[in-house]
DNA sequence: AACTATTTATAAGA
DNA sequence: TTCTTATAAATAGTT
């Protein structure tokens, strides 16, 4: 796309890269913008340059397209197809455990919740403490804090999933075994 | 960039703007590509189609990059305050939690294990189903079906726990992006 | 899905 | 960094 056609490998020299890099993270993010405002579409991008540096895109901002893709997946449930729903004879075993796993599923929506009003404490507790400690002590306690609530958070939704997985299975065998049963 | 300019609103033909966003996403998502391979950068993109459908871009993985970025931030030397080092209760609660998730979760992954027998049912059906095809037709049919619709579940279920990842990590890339701006 | 006339992005140079 | 410009790449409209 210029003066002449360059190999798509890691550009060597680290001026031109840092060069690149700027040039085309301003691409990437005019495409961006493109496609949100064409497609009223939301995008939202985060890029780290080779020296670590952040930059973000958001349409309409990147945390919000992150809350919508979070929460979206948090309320929905996994449907079932047509023929596979319970059978009179399994209704009440599946019942059963679909109350069960959507207990869990509530209690861990409300500790979502909860990491959120964490983080909001831990922004509170930065503007208590703006006075009385140094930047670094700072940034590090809430990075520590950051960590630990979001590799909790993952872990919890990593175990949703698998629920839901096992579920998913549990509803279909009981389907099957009703069929297995009337033929 | 085609055959005619365009206006930069929103398309207003329905069909021509999921062509639009199918064209221009796979474009952004090259150029991102290409960002990330030249530059050596990480680049994370979540985009909701206009139908709120949501695609994602990671290099080397949304996940990856927001879990080599943590890694690089909390090498710093700085001590942690004592009074604010995470709080106990918390701890334990999470804890509590996740013993009671354990224990769910592995009673469904043991129900899950009776699922693996689907596969041998069909095999064993089709087996069968040569010398004896008129008693095993429709059982033979309705575990093929089946097998089918548990393949489409669990499709699911596996995009949808990607996506959880991809815009648990985003999230908070977004927020350490953020804290890194602010400091 | 392909095809192309154009527009747009950008590599190299200043 | 910013601009210029020759060229490569993306894509709007079409088939």
């Amino acid at each position: 796309m210029g003066r002449r056609k360059i190999e798509m490998k890691m550009v060597k020299d680290s001026g031109s890269r840092q060069v690149t890099f700027s040039k085309r993270r301003s691409g990437l993010f005019k495409k961006a913008n493109e496609l949100a405002t064409l497609c009223a579409a939301q995008v939202a991008i985060v890029v780290f340059s080779p020296g670590g540096k952040p930059y973000s895109f958001g349409h309409p901002s990147v945390e919000a397209v992150a809350e919508r893709f979070l929460t979206l997946n948090l309320r929905s449930r996994v449907s079932i197809p047509r023929q596979l729903v319970a059978q009179p004879q399994r209704e009440a075993k599946v019942e059963r455990l679909s109350r069960r796993l959507n207990a869990i599923l509530n209690k861990l929506q409300a500790e979502m919740k909860r990491g959120e009003m964490l983080d909001e404490a831990v922004k509170a507790a930065r503007k208590r403490s703006k006075f009385r400690k140094t930047i670094n002590e700072i940034n590090l306690y809430e990075l520590i804090e950051m960590r630990k609530a979001m590799g909790q958070l993952r872990e919890r939704v990593k175990q949703r999933m698998s629920e839901i997985e096992a579920s998913s299975s549990l509803l279909l065998l009981s389907k099957m075994a009703t069929k297995q049963a009337e033929s």
